[in-house]
This record gives C-alpha cells, sequence and structure tokens, in this order.
DNA sequence: TGTTAGCACTCATGGACGGAGAGTGCTAAT
DNA sequence: ATTAGCACTCTCCGTCCATGAGTGCTAACA
C-alpha cells in the first residue's frame, strides 16, 4: 500500500470515529489538504475497497473502515495520543487517596476508564494464583464451620467457608492456623498443591483429620480458575453509539457484559502481555463483533497481576484509549507495589 | 368504590399487566365473564378515570391504570400468587450447593430472582452493622500496613487496611489482635463506639499508641454507612418491557442502577420492613418514576440482616413478584441462619 | 334508573409516494 | 495520472391517506 493510500485511509478512519457516518471523497478532499481532487481519492478509496481496508454500507454511500482496516490503523498507522494535562491530572490525583481496602482502587480505576473514555471500563482484582501465600487464619463461626481467611504477599485476602470433620476450639484452631501459616508461607498456587502433611509433630497429632482436610480444601481452592470479582464501569455507555442504536443487538452485548465469567476470561486471556487491542471478529463471542477490546496488565512490584480493559464499538478512538489506559496501568501499579511492598 | 368497579379494575391492571397496550372496554367484556355489556364498562371505566384510578394516554385509547390504580390493586384486590411447584424446587434446589464464601449465596439470590421473574434484582449482602463483632485478626502486609480482617457473627468478613504508627513485630500484632477480639467480642456497631482503652494491662503499654490507632480506626469504620455491595440480576431485562423503548430513558435509568449507592439506598430504606412495595412516583428517584421496586428482608437467626429486591416497570406482576420475594427471602434466611448458627 | 345498541368522532399506526441530497462510477478532457 | 462533468443510485424524511381500535353521547329499552 503507497503513502498516498495510507494518508487516505488514516483520513477515513480519524472522520469515521469522529463521526459515525459513511465518509465520501469529498469530505476527505474538503478537510484534509492531500493536494488531490475528489475524483482521485475515489479511485484510491475504490483501491482501498479492493483489497478489504474499507467497505461501503450500499452503493450511494460513502466507505468506512473494515475490520483489516482498523487492524491496519492499530499497528501501523496510529501516532498514540498524547493526553491532556487535565486528563493526567485526573488519574493521578484519583489515586491519591488513601483506601482501606484494595478493591476500592480496582473499582474506582473501572469508573475512570469509563469516564476518561466513554466507553464500558471492566477491570479485575489481583489474581491470587499469581501471589505467593502469606498467612492463614481460621475462624470458628459455628459448631463446625470455620471460616478460612487467606492472605497472599499482594495483600489479597480470601475468605472461605470451611466445614471440619469435627469440633475444634478456638484456641486449637489458632494453633492450627500458625502451623498451616508456617507450612505454606511463601508458596505460589503451584507449590501449594505439592504440600503434603504426612509426618506431623506430636501436639498436632490428634488434629490429623482435620489438617488433612483443610489441606484437601486448599488444594482444590487455589486452583487457577476463571472467576475472578470483576469490575466495571460506565456499562451503558454503548448506548451512546449510533450503531448500537439497535435494541436487541445492544441487548445481545449487554447480556454478554453482564457475565463476571465472560469478562474475567476476556481480561484474563491478556494477563502479562502489555497492550492488548482485539478488534471486532478478532474478539471470541459472537455478540462482540462490532466491538473492540483493549487491555492492559498492571503489576504488584514485579508481578503482572490483574487486567484492566475497555471495550467499545469498533469504531473507537483507539489511540486515546491506549494512552489512558497506559497510564492507568502504570500508575495504578505504582500505587499498588508502593503499598504491599 | 362499589364492588363492579372493583372487578374491572381488576380486570383491566390483569390484562394491561400482560399485554402492555391500554385496555378497551370490548376487551374486558369479551374475555372476563362481568355479565355486563362494554358500553356498561365504559361508563364504570369514565368514572374509575374520573377519580384516579385509570389514564388515557389519549381520546381514542383505551384505559391503562394510573399509580394510583396500582396502589389500590396492590393493598386491596391482589391475591399473592401460588408459585409453580417447579418454580419452588428452583429456588430450594439454587440453595441446596455447599458454597465456600457468604457472597455466592447472595450473588445467586440476584441472579435467580431476575431469572424467575425477568425483572432486574438486586441483593445486599448482610449488613456488618446489624451484627455483632467476633473476632479481630492483624496481618501484616508491609513495614507498617497491616491488614485487619473483622468477623461478626453473622459470619461476615471484612477486610481493611490500615497503616500503624510505627513498626510492630507479627508476634506482637497477635497479641494485639487477641486482646483486641476480646475486648470487643460481642459488641454490635453501636457499643464499639463507646469502648475505650484507656488502662492498658502491662504488656501491652508499650503499644499504647498502635492499639489507640486501631481502636480509632473501628470507630471511624464501623460506622452506619450506606456503601454495601450490592449483587445484580437480570440488569438488562428492563430493555425487554415495551415502555422503555425509548434509548434515552433505558439509559437515565440503566445508569442509576449501576450506581451501588443508589441501590443500596432503595434497600436499605426498606430493611425490617418484611415485603414493601414502592410504585413509581412513590420512589424517590425521578428516573424511577415509571418503575416499581418490591423489596424483603433476609435473616440470620434472629436478626434482619439484609434485604434484596425486584425492580420493574410499573406494570409488573406483583402477585408474582412478591410470591418470588418472600419465598426466596426465607430460604435464604433459613440457609444462612443453619449456616452461621 | 340502570343498561345497552348505535353512531359519529378522534387519534395512532403504517404503508405509499416523491423530492432532496449525498455519493458513486464512468467517460472524456487535460 | 489526474480531474471535471454527469448520469445514476440509494437513503432519508416529510406528506398524505386509509385503517382500525376505541371513545363519548344519545336515545331506546327493561
Amino acid at each position: 500500500m503507497d503513502e498516498r493510500k495510507q494518508k487516505i485511509l488514516q483520513a477515513i478512519i480519524n472522520c469515521y470515529v469522529s463521526s459515525g457516518e459513511p465518509i465520501g471523497s469529498r469530505t476527505i478532499s474538503r478537510r484534509y489538504n492531500l493536494g488531490i481532487s475528489p475524483a482521485t481519492i475515489r479511485n484510491e478509496m475504490s483501491d482501498l475497497e479492493e483489497s478489504g481496508y474499507l467497505e461501503q454500507p450500499h452503493t450511494s454511500a460513502g466507505r468506512i473502515p473494515s475490520h483489516k482496516g482498523y487492524r491496519f490503523y492499530v499497528d501501523r498507522l496510529m501516532k498514540i495520543k498524547k493526553l491532556k494535562d487535565e486528563e493526567i491530572e485526573l488519574i493521578k490525583s484519583g489515586y491519591r487517596t488513601k483506601p482501606t481496602e484494595l478493591e476500592y482502587f480496582i473499582n474506582l480505576t473501572a469508573k475512570m476508564l469509563s469516564s476518561l473514555t466513554n466507553y464500558t471500563a471492566v477491570a479485575l482484582k489481583p489474581i491470587i494464583q499469581k501471589s505467593n501465600f502469606k498467612h492463614l487464619q481460621l475462624i470458628p463461626l459455628s459448631k463446625r464451620q470455620v471460616l478460612m481467611v487467606l492472605v497472599t504477599d499482594a495483600g489479597l485476602v480470601e475468605n472461605k467457608l470451611v466445614e471440619l470433620p469435627k469440633f475444634v476450639e478456638e484456641e486449637d484452631l489458632n494453633r492450627i492456623s500458625q502451623f498451616l501459616t508456617q507450612k505454606f508461607r511463601g508458596l505460589n498456587a503451584e507449590q501449594i498443591q505439592n504440600v503434603n502433611i504426612d509426618n506431623l509433630e506430636r501436639e498436632f497429632l490428634r488434629y490429623k483429620q482435620v489438617i488433612k482436610e483443610l489441606v484437601d480444601f486448599l488444594h482444590k481452592n487455589i486452583k487457577p480458575q476463571y472467576a475472578e470479582r470483576v469490575y466495571r464501569g460506565g456499562t451503558t455507555n454503548i448506548l451512546d453509539q449510533p450503531e448500537f442504536r439497535d435494541l436487541d443487538k445492544v441487548k445481545a452485548l449487554l447480556d454478554l457484559l453482564e457475565k463476571d465469567e465472560v469478562i474475567s476470561s476476556v481480561l484474563m486471556e491478556n494477563i502479562g502481555k502489555g497492550i492488548t487491542v482485539s478488534i471486532g471478529e478478532e474478539n471470541q463471542y459472537e455478540e462482540m463483533k462490532d466491538c473492540s477490546v483493549v487491555t492492559a496488565t498492571y503489576k504488584i512490584g514485579e508481578k503482572q497481576i490483574g487486567t484492566i480493559g475497555v471495550i467499545g464499538p469498533t469504531r473507537m478512538e483507539y489511540s486515546k484509549v491506549i494512552a489512558v489506559l497506559d497510564l492507568t496501568a502504570r500508575t495504578l501499579s505504582e500505587v499498588l507495589t508502593e503499598m504491599f511492598t
């Protein structure tokens, strides 16, 4: 593709992204000073359509970018947008409060992303499987029910209800908690699978059954699983997009986005990959074939531990979204790292 | 209002709830065997409109119930629907799994309610302020950051990050945890405010600062506050309602429902009141003036500790929604009570 | 006096029609 | 290779009209 075609493609994408209407040759020649007439542009556009970068909704309409066109744009043409000072300040200042809960920041991130981009934003909380075991505490609830509180070095907390095979005194629960904490400290999800507790010290022998149950429980419940808590922002922003005027289409999409497993799997897929962009049909879900998803990974220390993302129409302001996501992920990483190390 | 008028009002509401179209006199006379002609019904309908129970969208259309009409129906005419065996079984069987987290059940409740009613459902997790302090555990995260895990007798867990005025050894954190657990055990949110720790035993004297900080923190953070975690189901069901065909209207509503504070306050308002019904303008939010909200409270033991609800158009199947909510709240109460006592 | 049949009137709905406008592709001239 | 000119296409939008559901009123009826 020669340079002139690229310029025209870029012009069309720029116009289309902001207007949402098919773009005609005259519009381009008027709005961009390319030094060529509408007729020439028409010929070039015809070529671009031929090679699949543009599409025509109907004969006498202008052209719109195809998925292939967007892909080319994202990979080759796009310059990452410089954010405005206000926008940068908005992100930074959002993270300046000292929260009492990790979730607060993740939730905040989703809200900020959506309000900065006007698209739907999603965020995953740090993934427990990617961090190391730090502390375990058993707390009695009823006769045989205990609450198992797990803490990892990234400050993640997980609460699980466990039913014990027999009643255990609170004092002994504490001792067992300390014992298990020692046993598991510093291990990651994989290493936990290999812990066994065959030779117990004397004092724990009478709780062999209970401890076995607890270790089994840990083995079962710390496996990688796609059901992380999902936080959302601006779910309804999609309703502002003219291409989603169709109620049935929008309903199908919103239904999909409501499912935690779906968001979770879309984001998990891209963890640790830096910034990713999936355009239209590249997404695995049929209902999202008119959407693009941009994701970024955040870290605690050196661990890539969570993912955030923006979901919008394929006609998305890619350069801005990428800039916002990049800065947000970096800032979030800094803040969390500061907090937990 | 005489009996015949009531019968006609009931008939109109029945028809309108299922069709969503204004109801004419002929429809009523055809579909219900009231032994009177359309003309008579017309006169009665005219009276009902006069007294504010019915409305007419335009001159040559049928009538639809007004908010006052629905209110009369809910208070006086409605018979609570008997649920089908399958529906009862569905609710019961949903709660038969043993979850490892309390949240699982609350989330499940929202999903079940929405799929049984085809409206939007919301659920609040048990409110920490309504239950009694049971256990406190401090877990070190970084030099001065500690994680405070709070557990109440209803099995609720809350995790808070606290910054300590100075570094404390893990062993001492444990001792402080035990100390505070003893101090606060059994107290409710209000009583916690009155705890003071002026005369410390000798061994804790050197942590006076730290303990003071922690107690202060508890005082500040266990206050009643409207920011409970909200769980949702079927958010998009509202899009199936013909009266919400209007994108702007639906967007305003969905935006409102996306806000946790809003749902939280709507539900908290009705905690402990059994089944409540708010119709149209009775709701405090402008955007919800075409919606009705039905809520129910669930308990753990004897404590009314959380609320669930269904949000739909004013043209709602009140009798079914109330039946479903009632059974769901009762079943959820049983299950949670069983679990935590 | 309450009920009903008959009838003229009202109003939303939806399809047909047609002009305006935007954009294209082709051809011929530059 | 580029461009001006032009005929052609197709959507969009407003207007018009027929249809039909439903009403209110009047007069007759039990």
